[in-house]
RNA sequence: GCGCUUGUAGCUCAGCUGGAUAGAGUACCUGGCUACGAACCAGGUGGUCGUAGGUUCGACUCCUACCAAGCGCACCA
C-alpha cells in the first residue's frame, strides 16, 4: 500500500518538475513514514520540508502544491498539510478492505515476488570440525538462516555456504590421537567429540614423541598424502554428522550439500598469491607474503598487512578468504556475498573484502557485506559460561532449554499427557532460544536469560506461539480451515483498521530484512500484530458477531493474522503449534 | 597508541538511515474471568536518550571532542 502513495509522490513530483517549480536536478528521496498518530493519517511524508530550500518556497506552500498537483486516486480519501508541513495520507477504508481479501486469497499472503533476484551467498554457521558445536555458533547459524529464508521467500536465488573449519594446525593432533587409539587396537569413539579433542590435546601437551607425530600429519595431510586424508575425512564425516543433528533440532536449514569449509580452497590458494603478485599488491616482510593497503594503518601510522602466506610458506585464513570471495563471486555469480560472522572479525573482512576488490577476485559489482553480530553474555554481563568457567555446549543449553520449556508447559497444563508435553515442551523450548536471540538487533551483545526467553509475557516465542494457538483455536471451533477462507472484509471497528493496516505492512518489513539482515525487525513487527490481535480478540466477539456477515469478516480478518505470524514465524525458522 | 562496536525507564530491549508529545515488555500500583484459550486485556507511576559543543526549520538519529564498557590491531581462525 504504502508503494502506491510512493508511486503518486513521484509522479507528481516530476509534474511539479515540469512545471518548473522544482529544479530538474533535484530527486530526493521519497520517505513515507507509517505514522504513530491516528490523526496525522496513515502516512506521512516528509518531502515538502526536504525540498522547501532548493525550491525556495516555505514548506507549507511547496506541500500545497504537491497537494494540489497529485493526481486524485479514491484509495485516497484525503491528503493534509500538518506541522512544519508534512503531508498527512489517510487511505481509503474500502482500498484496506480490498488489500485485506487479496492478501487472503493469495497463496504469498500478499508478498509479490522481487522483479530483480539476485545470487545472494550467504556463508553462516561455519563451525569448527575439530570441536563440538557451542554457544558461540548459535548466533551466526539462527540469524543467517532467518535472513536466508526471508530472501528466498521474496524470490532471490540463495547459496548457502557452510565455511567449516575443516583444515590447520589442530587437525595434526586429532589425527595423531586417532592414529594412537587404532595402534592400540581401541575403537575409535568420537560419540563425544569434546572429550576427544581435549584427550588428544592432553596427549599433544604431555608427549613431545606425540606432539612431532602431529605436526608431521600436518604436513603430510596438506601434502596430499593419502592415509592422512582417509583419516581426516573419516573424522571430519563423524563430526559434519553432529553439527547436522543440532540443525535439525534447532531448525536451521543448512545441509550437507550447503558445505563448502576451508579444505576446498586447498588449491586454490597458491595462485590466489601468485594472482596477487602479478597485480603487483605483494610485500616480503619479516619472510611473509604481506599485502599492504593505504585504507588500513596500524599504531605509529605504520601500515597493518594482510599475511598471505607464513614466513614458513603456509597459508593463512586471509588466504582462503579470498579464495573462497573469488570462488563465490566467479564460479556462483554472486550480486551480493552476506556473512554473519563474530563483529570481532571486522577488521578482518574489512581488509580481504578491499583486497578482494583491489586484486579483482570481486567486480564491484559484487557487494560483499560483513553483517557481524556480538557476544552472548550471561546475566553477569560477560560471556556465557558454565559454572566452572568452560564453554557452554550448544547440545547442553538446548537440552536445559528444553527441560526448563516442559516444566512451564506442565504447570499450565496438568492433565495433558506426556507424550504431548515433551513433543510441545521441545518445540517452545528450541523456540524460545532461537526467537530471545533473533528479537535483538544483532550488533549488540545480549544477555542470555532462561526465564525471560521463557515467559509467556512480553516479546517472546511462547507469547507469539500463543496468539497463534488461540487463532487456530478459533476456527477449530468453528469448524472451519483457517488457510482456505476467503472472501470480503468490511473494517468498522477501530480495533478491526488497527489490525489490518498492521498486516499490510508485511512487505515492508521484509524489504528491511533482506537489505540490512536484521531478523530483529520481523520480530517486533509480529509481537505488534500478536499484540493488536489480543486487542481485537479481547473487544470484538468473532464467532458471536452481532451478525453473521460480521462474524465472517472477523474470521477473515482472523485468518490473515494466523497465516501472517505463522508465516513470519517461519521466516525466522520457528515452528508454530495448533495447541499447547 | 590506533581502530571497531555499544551506551535510551530500576531491569531486558525498540526507535523505520533527520520528523510531530522518545516507545514496548518486565517490575510496581489499579481495574476486568458464569466470557471465542485470563498463558490475556484496559489503565497508571517511571527518561537531563553517557557528557559537552556544533550543523538546521527540526537531532536518540549526522559532525567534533571527551567519558565508560566490550573487542580487535604480524605469521591461530
Amino acid at each position: 500500500m504504502k508503494s502506491v502513495v510512493e508511486a503518486l509522490l513521484s509522479q507528481t513530483i516530476d509534474t511539479l518538475k515540469q512545471q518548473g517549480v522544482l529544479a530538474e536536478d533535484v530527486s530526493p528521496r521519497i520517505n513515507l513514514s507509517n505514522t504513530k498518530d491516528k490523526s496525522h493519517g496513515d502516512f506521512a511524508c516528509n518531502i515538502a520540508m526536504m525540498l522547501a530550500k532548493p525550491a525556495g518556497m516555505n514548506p507549507r506552500a511547496l506541500a500545497e502544491k504537491i497537494i494540489e498537483q497529485m493526481p486524485k486516486d479514491p484509495r485516497i480519501s484525503d491528503t493534509q498539510i500538518a506541522g512544519p508541513g508534512f503531508i498527512n495520507f489517510f487511505v481509503d477504508d474500502s482500498w484496506l478492505e480490498k488489500q485485506v481479501s487479496l492478501a487472503l486469497a493469495d497463496e504469498h499472503i500478499g508478498i509479490k515476488r522481487t522483479q530483480a533476484p539476485q545470487n545472494i551467498v550467504v556463508d553462516y554457521s561455519s563451525p569448527n570440525l575439530a570441536k563440538e558445536m557451542h554457544v558461540g555458533h548459535l548466533r551466526s547459524s539462527i540469524i543467517g538462516d532467518a535472513v536466508v529464508r526471508a530472501l528466498e521467500f521474496q524470490g532471490h536465488n540463495v547459496i548457502r555456504q557452510n565455511h567449516v573449519g575443516d583444515w590447520g594446525t589442530q587437525f595434526g593432533m586429532l589425527l595423531a590421537y586417532m592414529e594412537e587409539q587404532q595402534n592400540n587396537g581401541e575403537a575409535l569413539d568420537l560419540a563425544d567429540l569434546e572429550g576427544f579433542y581435549r584427550a588428544s590435546k592432553g596427549r599433544f601437551d604431555e608427549s613431545e614423541a606425540f606432539a612431532n607425530r602431529a605436526r608431521e600429519l600436518v604436513v603430510s595431510l596438506q601434502s596430499g598424502d593419502e592415509y592422512c586424508n582417509k583419516l581426516w575425512a573419516e573424522f571430519n564425516s563423524i563430526s559434519l554428522e553432529h553439527c547436522l543433528e543440532l540443525y535439525k533440532r534447532l531448525g536451521v536449514s543448512l545441509t550437507a550439500k550447503d558445505v563448502r569449509g576451508e579444505s576446498a580452497y586447498n588449491n586454490d590458494l597458491q595462485s590466489i598469491v601468485d594472482a596477487l603478485k602479478e597485480a603487483n599488491l605483494l610485500t616480503e616482510s619479516n619472510g611473509a607474503l604481506c599485502v599492504f593497503l593505504d585504507e588500513f594503518i596500524n599504531k605509529e601510522g605504520e601500515p597493518l598487512p594482510i599475511i598471505v602466506q607464513k614466513s614458513g610458506g603456509g597459508f593463512l585464513y586471509a588466504t582462503s578468504d579470498l579464495a573462497a570471495i573469488r570462488y563465490r563471486a566467479q564460479q556462483l555469480n554472486a550480486d551480493r556475498v552476506l556473512y554473519f560472522v563474530d563483529q570481532r572479525q571486522a577488521l578482518h573482512f574489512n581488509q580481504v573484502f578491499a583486497l578482494a576488490h583491489k586484486a579483482g577476485f570481486a567486480s564491484d559489482q559484487t557487494s560483499l557485506e560483513h553483517l557481524g553480530f556480538g557476544t552472548m553474555n550471561g546475566a553477569d554481563g560477560k560471556p556465557f559460561k558454565t559454572r566452572s568457567g568452560g564453554t557452554v555446549k550448544l547440545v547442553d543449553l538446548l537440552d536445559e532449554a528444553e527441560e526448563r520449556a516442559i516444566a512451564l508447559v506442565r504447570s499450565k497444563n496438568p492433565d495433558m499427557s506426556e507424550q504431548e508435553l515433551e513433543q510441545i515442551g521441545k518445540v517452545v523450548g528450541i523456540s524460545a532460544v532461537k526467537y530471545a536471540d533473533l528479537s535483538k538487533d544483532r550488533a549488540r551483545d545480549y544477555i542470555f536469560n532462561f526465564d525471560q526467553m521463557l515467559s509467556f509475557e512480553g516479546n517472546t516465542a511462547p507469547y507469539l506461539m500463543y496468539a497463534y494457538t488461540r487463532v487456530a483455536s478459533i476456527f477449530d471451533k468453528a469448524n472451519l480451515d483457517m488457510n482456505s477462507i476467503q472472501g470480503d472484509v468490511k473494517l468498522d471497528a477501530e480495533k478491526e483498521k488497527d489490525l489490518a493496516n498492521k498486516l499490510m505492512q508485511f512487505p515492508e518489513i521484509l524489504e528491511r530484512i533482506s537489505q540490512r539482515g536484521q531478523p530483529h525487525t520481523l520480530c517486533s513487527y509480529i509481537y505488534e500484530v500478536a499484540g493488536l490481535f489480543s486487542s481485537f480478540y479481547e473487544h470484538c466477539p468473532i464467532l458471536s458477531a452481532e451478525t453473521e456477515e460480521q462474524k465472517m469478516s472477523r474470521l477473515r480478518l482472523a485468518a490473515l493474522t494466523g497465516k501472517t505470524i505463522k508465516q513470519g514465524l517461519n521466516l525466522l525458522g520457528i515452528e508454530t503449534l495448533e495447541r499447547m
